[in-house]
DNA sequence: CTTCTGACA
DNA sequence: TGTCAGTA
């Protein structure tokens, strides 16, 4: 498929397929009028890079553990080459550190609600 | 009409 | 990221 529908059924626009692709995040076959040509697999390798940048795992990362994720959520390393790992660490430590920021910014908010709006309104969480 | 690359706000 | 230009 073309960039056009690969964009439709991922939501993401051509644009950012082209910065994807730039950054190698994704893969693309040319056509000889130089066309990107996709496969139906992109569709969820699409989908997969997305959730970690919203993650906010950053694209330098992302491309790491990319080649690593078997169709599923899942992430196998056969061979762990200590610097892929050191900077997997890294990584990990930092979503923790920005994890835990969101629950407490969560809490300072939901504590805000009960206050304004009163214990009574569940509606929450 | 769709896509491409490069560039600018 | 969106969008504009000038093509293929």
């Amino acid at each position: 498929m073309r960039i056009g529908e690969l964009a439709e059924r991922t939501g993401a626009s051509p644009r950012l397929l082209r910065y994807y692709e730039q950054h190698g995040l994704i893969t693309a076959e040319r056509s000889p009028n130089g066309y990107r040509h996709f496969g139906e697999d992109d569709v969820a390798r699409v989908g997969r890079v997305r959730d970690l940048l919203e993650a906010g795992i950053p694209i330098k990362i992302i491309k790491l553990i990319l080649p690593c994720l078997s169709g599923g959520e899942d992430i196998h390393f056969p061979v762990p080459d200590p610097g892929l790992l050191a900077q997997l660490e890294e990584q990990r430590d930092r979503m923790t550190r920005k994890a835990e920021c969101v629950l407490k910014n969560r809490d300072a908010i939901a504590a805000y609600l009960d206050r304004v709006r009163g214990p009574a309104e569940p509606a929450r969480d």
